[in-house]
This record gives structure tokens, sequence and C-alpha cells, in this order.
DNA sequence: TTGTAGGCGTTATCAA
DNA sequence: TTGATAACGCCTACAA
């Protein structure tokens, strides 16, 4: 039958007496139609009863194209990357893309993961970047950007906008959170803060002071965890009951659903109960946060689509249709309530 | 300076006045050592200073190997699928390859998914598959095989065993299960099931059946759920709830932790408490569990090591390195004990 | 130790 | 509408 396991084009048009070149132009959909439709008939018969698949890599190096990009995130296993990798996905399927994806936190050498990650992009040529990695310090991603690679950011924007981004609207986020208690008729309101470091700590902190100053309170309470865990979360809530006699919260809102989980346990074990005594929020509205006790409200953030959004973003740029090249879209959350938020109690104890 | 935006071998050998293949050569780690010291120097040297990466496309079609492999699960949104990948992606980094993946299940066409992404990947030339759809028809993964296709599945076995897996040992998982809520002194327990379509499903069911009839007790209380889900759980145990008069049961093992979340929720409901009228334990020890109410006991299953070993396992297979070539492992759960068990009341209510 | 020649499977550009 | 030819960038003989 055929000489090697997977017939080529060659292979088809040996077959059928014809030149592989026709061949080719009958696996195009662009170019199918100069092909004679009966011919045509015959290819694909040939096709199908020979096995023919299309060697992806030789179409690659010959056209220039990989059909792939390269996509970047911490760390697959924490919950909020599950859903924008399935938009990512979801969105590249829809173009014949696959992902090759990276996860960029390591416990060992976590500095230069992501640079050696590229590189092995770079080597498949992909034809771009979705970065995902949350992180400010973006040194590589910066040279990156300089060596002309096109990149879609997700979930945070670069410091000086250079690079187009699909994120969700923190400042909007926390201002829910905050109107919300404010309605309940909260007026001690304390903020679980995220790293710094991290872009979504960073916004969110700003959007909870700016929130409360447009209620004319203050912003006092505030404590930063340094990272997005429930231990982390749990520390910060203790700094931030240590002082409670003088600040005297009544509700807080949290950087992000694990802190807030983190939180519910400190004020738990400082016999504080929720929402009775305090009322809690989180953000990010992860899976299973209905499960927990009190369930949890939380802004809900629209990680699916950021993922699909930023990778029809990418696929539209490079194709370079214009109007969609340096855009950023900016996603809306949406306050989920449950059961961890209720009217402030009259005087804290 | 170079003429394309990244130059080739043939650049860099222009450049250094040699010939490419003598910097074809220098590039492998294999046939370096063919190369003279200082002449290496200044082909490294140069290669960074023109920025040269390798063109995996030509490196590909030129010796037939992808360095990619494809994965096949359902859905990464489902929470045990993350880990498995990080612990794929983990092991195949380690060799430079990386993972083509694609969730089969969607929305609409969810018959052929999987046939139209193994079509995809096999157009990249992906050198094998490693398969964590768990779902027990497999028509097309009979020709995948059929096709010569190297095979290594996740958290499941085929029928017959023709294939390479690695798996938990789901039966053993049961059996931690049911000694343990056994020791405590129970006697009536009762199974929330898992769909039987799903291997899982089964051979939890199975597991449990066993466990107890070596214990001599009856397994008569088990109510299946049409999927693993929270909903489906909830359901289900309703089920069994309505049975009780006659099973009297004091514990229940469920086939998943979303299953044991909703038969909590049914539980509260009937106004049963957990563990004090009933003790529950899930299965697979997913994130978050320590922090819904009660703290859920379950059964740890290992999915990051299934996912590398299974990785490992195809890379070894292709290299043909004997021995490991159609092995199954598997892989021992371990019991993790939290607060929703304890010992029995002593007379169902 | 290095150079030469040919091929991997596909697409692009002409020419017929 | 089809065929011929030459890339694409790399690798593998084999020759020098």
């Amino acid at each position: 039958m055929s000489r090697s396991p997977v017939p080529t084009l060659q292979d088809l048009a040996l077959h059928l007496g014809v030149h592989k070149s026709t061949v080719s132009r009958a696996m195009d959909a662009e170019r199918r139609h100069l092909v004679a439709a009966e011919l045509l008939q015959r290819i694909e018969a040939a096709a199908r009863e020979l096995g023919y698949r299309p060697n992806h890599a030789a179409s690659a190096l010959s056209r220039g194209r990989s059909k792939t990009v390269g996509v970047l995130l911490p760390d697959i296993t924490n919950p909020v990357f599950p859903p924008i990798l399935r938009g990512i996905e979801d969105a590249l399927d829809e173009e014949g893309y696959f992902a090759l994806l990276a996860n960029t936190s390591r416990p060992d050498n976590s500095v230069d993961a992501a640079q050696v990650a590229v590189e092995r992009m770079q080597a498949q040529r992909v034809e771009g970047f979705l970065v995902a990695t949350a992180t400010r310090d973006d040194a590589w991603l910066d040279s990156l950007r300089q060596s002309g690679a096109r990149i879609v950011l997700i979930n945070r924007t670069d410091g000086r906008g250079h690079l187009p981004a699909v994120i969700s609207d923190d400042m909007l986020g926390m201002r829910l959170a905050v109107d919300h208690l404010v309605g309940l008729g909260h007026k001690k309101i304390a903020h679980l803060a995220g790293p710094e470091t991290l872009s979504t700590g960073l916004a969110r902190r700003l959007g909870f002071e700016q929130a409360m100053r447009e209620h004319g309170l203050g912003a006092k309470a505030i404590a930063c965890a340094d990272a997005y865990s429930v231990e982390s979360g749990e520390i910060a809530m203790h700094a931030l009951l240590s002082k409670r006699s003088k600040t005297q919260f009544t509700a807080v809102v949290a950087a992000n659903d694990l802190l807030a989980l983190g939180g519910l346990q400190a004020l738990k074990l400082a016999g504080l109960s929720v929402p009775s005594d305090v009322s809690v929020v989180g953000h990010n509205d992860m899976q299973l946060l209905d499960q927990v006790n009190p369930p949890l409200s939380s802004v809900r953030i629209q990680h699916y689509e950021m993922g699909f959004r930023a990778a029809r973003l990418l696929i539209d740029a490079l194709r370079e249709r214009p109007g969609s090249q340096e855009a950023t879209v900016v996603l809306r959350p949406q306050l989920v309530l449950r059961a961890s938020t209720t009217v402030p109690i009259s005087s804290p104890t």
C-alpha cells in the first residue's frame, strides 16, 4: 500500500496520477475552488481512503505560521485560571489554533521560569502570547514586547498601558462591595488587601479606598496579606482584629476569596460570628463559595470571558484587523450576594 | 543586519564564515562535542548576538518528531483536572515537550469533540496521547489505538487492559472509607454512587460493595447520581433518605466530593446533622474541602502524581525504553480525616 | 573536525 | 485548471 505509516500529499498525488500541488490546493479551503469539481471528489475520496493527515510542521515551516500561541500563567492549580484557560482554548479552537501552556510559578527557580518558557515557545514559533501572570515585575515582559512579539495581557495591565489587555474593572468591583455594605448601614469597613506586588492587590485596594472616600468614609482599617491564600488571610485578619477596639469595623471586604475564607476562620477563632457580628465580602466568586459556612458573598469576575476575549483579541491582531489592535477590554464584575452580609450590629463588642 | 526578523542557522553560518551544518551541530547537545571548542564559543556568541532561535517546525519536519503530545480531558474547569494537568506539564517540561490540550466536553456536539480534537492533534503530529476523559464509551479511543497511536490513560483503564494507564486504586479508596466507618462502629452504611458510565463511578461502587462484604455487612443503601455535581448529590441523597426508615444508615460514603457536598445539603434540609446523626466521607479530597461545614473527610487521590507519572510513562514509551511499555501504574489513595465522621448514634431517628 | 548534498511535507510563484 | 520548481529551516548521511 503506502510506503510510509502516514501518507503525504505526494503519496496521494502518485496514487491519483496528478501533481502534488493540485492535491495541496484541494486540501486548502481558500484555494479549493481552483480545482475541478470532479477531481476534487476523487482527491477527497483518496484522502479518506489512504487516511491522509496534513502535516502541520511542514505547513508551518512553509508558510511561517504555526497556528499556535503561548499562554503564560502562574499555576493552573489556582482556581481562577481554569476558567480563563477554558475561555482561551474555546476561542483558539474556533480558529484552529492551539495553546502552548506554561506554569511560570515553580517551587525552585521561580525567577526565570517565565523566561525559559518564553524561549521554548519562541522556538515553537508561537504567533503570540497570552500573559496571565498577574505579577507586576515584568522585566521579561518588557523585553518580550521590545522583541516585537504580539502580546495580550489577561487580568492586568502593564504599567504604561503599552499592551492590549483584557481585565476586570477592579475598582468597580470594590465599589460594588462597599456600596452594598454602606447600603446595609455599615460605616466602619475594613479591607483585607492582597499583595501589592500583584496588580489586582493594588487595584482593589485603591478601589476600596476610593469607594470609601466617595461615601465620605475613612479607609483606615487595612491589612495586607502577603499572598492570596487562606493562611495569609487568617494572619491578616488577626492583624485587623488586634486593632479592632480602635477601628470598630463591622464589615470586611477581602481582595480575594481565599483571603476572605482565612478571615472567616480568624473571626470564628476570635468568637465573632459572620454575618451577625461582622459582614464579609470576598472577591472572584470562585467555585464552591456557596458551600462554605456561611455561604460567602463575593464579587464575581468574568474569568471565562476574559480568557475568551483575550484570545480573540490576539488572533484579530495577528490578522491585523484594524481597530482591535491596541484595544483594552474592561469587563464588568458583578456582586453575588449570599449569607455573609447583613445589617451591622448597633455597636461593636 | 540580518535579512529576516529572526535569523536562521544559515544566517549564523554566513555571519561566521562556516557551514550551516557545523552550526547545526553546535546547537545540538548530542553532537556538540564534534565541534572544535573554539569554534563552538564563537558560534554560541554569535547566536546570542544575533538572537538566534531554533525553528521548531523545521526540526520537527526534518526529524519527524514534534516534541508534542496531545492531552484529552473533559473540562479543565472541573477541579480534579488542574493538578493532573500540572503534573503532566511538569513532566513534559523536563523533556522539552509541550502539551496540546483539548477539552472534550462541549455544550454542543459533545459526541465527536474528542474525534475532532484528535484529528487536529494528529495534524500537529503529536507523538502520543494522554487521555483523561474518564468516560467508558471509547469508540474513538479504540480506533485511535488501532491506528497505532501511543496512548496512556489517566484515572481509568480501558475495558480489556490493552492500554497502559495510571490510575488510583479506587477499590482501596472505598475500602479505606468503609474500614474507617466500621472501625467507628457503623454497620449501616450508605453509598452515594457516581454515574455508572464513568469508570470511577463503577469502580468505586464495586469497591464499596466489596468492602462491605468483607465486613460481613450488606450494601443495600445505594443511590446513583447521574453526574458528579452538587445538585445530583443532593437529589441522590434525597432518594437515600426516603428509604432511611428501612435502611437506617448512620453513615454515607460518596463517590465524589461534590456528591458529598450535595448530600450534606440534603441531610441538613432533612434536619439531620453531620456528623452527629450521619457521618459522611467524600472522595478526591479536592481543594477547600476543609473550608466547608463541617470540614469533610475524604479519600485523597494523587492527582498531580497521576498526571506526572502518565506523562513519564508516555515519554518513556516513545523512547521505547523497555519495561515501561505496557505498564499500568496504580497509585494508593489515602484517607484524610476531618470533622464529618464520628461514632454512630445509638439508634437512628 | 568541517563541508556537501539531499530530503522532510507543504506552499507559493510561475508557466503551461 | 493543472504542473513544475523552488523555497521554508533544519537534520543526516557521507565525503573531504
